[in-house]
RNA sequence: GCCUCAUUAGCUCAGUUGGUUAGAGCGGCGGACUGUUAAUCCGUAGGUCCAAGGUUCAAGUCCUUGAUGAGGCGCCA
């Protein structure tokens, strides 16, 4: 059956037509006026419901929650708040909503508490405006690298390959956990497992790409992570999705230029699609705060975004930012907790914020870090002290995105390898990469859940996902 | 994994130096009103004070252990 959504009700106002709407309802005022919800959009179609036609035991069973289809001429409001509405003939009840145990009513909850209701957390504005605002994301960023040549590489979520040292995986296995078999050392024998070795959830798909990149040239992937790590943070999950693109013929700069224009794109795409999920966001975000003093506020959320969108983002090297936290006030007063003194330390989160919260007020691209906190396969610099590496921290957030070239040139690559105890042999197939027609590429992982985070203003990585896994829970 | 804080009605919270019958607002239910905007007004029901143990004449309040949650840190995206 042909029917048209709130959303594009709203948008047409076919004034003087019938009309059949579908929705949920969100609250019934005055026994008369029902605010109608389908998830389209964020604004309700307000339905005027006709005492005297309607019989009592469907009133009885108008509550939010409750799934109804009205029939009726769409009019101009008489009301003030909005423009039209439906003067409902009929109004059927599909599934009702028994007030006295559904849990979402129509007032504030708090977050905590719909994540407890994470099945039922979708039916509110909240998580209705974040999850249609993923949506446009995700969409967005397939459009993004589509009109840039890219190809969408489809990586495998299992794998073999346990050397990509981001972090701890998850084993994946068909073997009889109550009964395992051992080798001769007692230790599981995973010959006998379905792929005949010990094969894991993805933490990244970053080595697989490159090995796309250097034959199409240009490839992303956007997929699903998995990192076994015991992190309770609001910037963490155990299954989160990530986006990689990997490029050939590009260098560090390349990668940066390609990082920034995304994200401009993003933002503007948010704008233009969901601008009302984004008031209406950025107004909860300065209620949310509104009791905080003025120095714990968050930058405005339309501000913030506009910030990203305008401005260029600050560029600067480790060191120079190193020698700028060094020199800092709450350096020098004694107000980080990790005291920044010498060169080669990793930044801390402390250290992230002064420079993209405090100093620059806008996203910092933070480059060239000691090649002993990166990775293996990030191209050497001529210094032999850094790396070509480059993150990009956002307020609010953090770190956004964590991306460098790669190190093409295959003694170098081995050495390194080597130095941080990365199995070679077992690395042949990547190696091959820089056997064969090496050439130099670039890339980086930007994490989508962050994304959304920064886009959205919602504080805890949990609420922006619609299914959260974190260590002790997956629900549904 | 570490640190801090929290857990009282369906929800959001108050509950004084330990003191006798644990409160409010919202929500629910009943009624009134009928162009409302999280409607309003009147009435009403609703409690294993997270759990177990302890201290005390007396514990929501103090102590111990545990559970759950939140925030911070680390790991990172």
């Amino acid at each position: 059956m042909q029917h048209l959504t709130i959303k594009q009700i709203l948008k047409q106002a076919p004034v003087g037509d019938t009309l059949t709407v579908h929705g949920w309802v969100r609250t019934f005022r005055n026994e008369q006026f029902i605010a109608l919800t389908d998830g389209s959009t964020r604004t309700h179609l307000q339905v005027v419901v006709d005492r005297e036609a309607t019989p009592p035991e469907t009133l009885r069973l108008i509550h939010p929650g409750a799934a109804i289809t009205a029939t009726g001429k769409l009019v101009e409001s008489l009301g003030r708040g909005q423009d039209v509405e439906i003067q409902a003939d009929t109004i059927t009840i599909l599934g009702p909503s028994d007030p006295e145990t559904y849990p979402i009513q129509p007032k504030r909850h708090t977050l905590e508490f719909l994540r407890k209701n994470g099945h039922l957390r979708f039916r509110t504005q909240t998580f209705g405006a974040v999850f249609r605002i993923r949506h446009h994301l995700a969409l967005a960023i397939h459009r993004f690298f589509d009109e840039r040549g890219f190809f969408y590489l489809h990586t495998p979520i299992i794998t073999a390959s346990d050397a990509e040292g981001a972090g701890e995986m998850f084993t994946v296995t068909a073997l009889d956990l109550n009964q395992l078999p051992k080798d001769e050392q007692g230790r599981v024998n995973f010959k006998e497992d379905f792929f005949g070795k010990h094969t894991h959830l993805t933490v990244s798909g970053q080595l697989e790409a490159e090995l796309g990149a250097l034959a199409l040239s240009k490839v992303y992937t956007f997929g699903p992570t998995f990192r076994a790590e015991n992190s309770n943070t609001t910037r963490h999950l155990a299954e989160f999705w990530m986006i990689e693109p990997e490029m050939a013929f590009a260098d560090l700069n390349d990668d940066m230029n390609l990082a920034e224009d995304m994200l401009k794109y993003l933002i503007r795409y948010v704008k233009d699609k969901a601008a009302d999920d984004l008031e209406f966001l950025a107004q909860r975000q300065a209620n949310e705060e509104k009791n905080l003093p003025q120095n714990e506020r968050s930058i405005p959320l339309l501000e913030k975004l506009d910030n990203t969108l305008t401005e260029p983002f600050a560029r600067i090297t480790y060191t120079e930012a190193f020698d700028l936290l060094r020199n800092s006030k709450p350096n020098k007063k004694g107000r980080f907790k990790f005291p920044v003194s010498e060169w080669g330390i990793d930044l801390q989160s402390e250290h992230e914020r002064y420079l993209v919260e405090k100093k620059f007020k806008k996203p910092v691209i933070v480059t060239d870090y000691p090649k002993d906190i990166k990775a293996f396969y990030m191209r050497l610099n001529d210094d032999s002290k850094t790396v070509a590496a480059m993150d990009i921290l956002v307020p609010g957030v953090g770190e956004l995105v964590g991306g460098s070239q790669r190190e093409e040139r295959y003694d170098l690559l081995v050495r390194r390898m080597e130095e941080m105890h990365i199995p070679v042999e077992e690395m042949q197939w990547y190696l091959d990469t820089r056997r064969f027609g090496t050439c130099p590429h670039a890339g980086f992982g930007l994490g989508f859940e962050r994304l959304v985070q920064f886009v959205t203003g919602m504080a805890n990585i949990r609420d922006v996902i619609p299914f959260p896994r974190f260590p002790g829970n997956a629900a549904f």
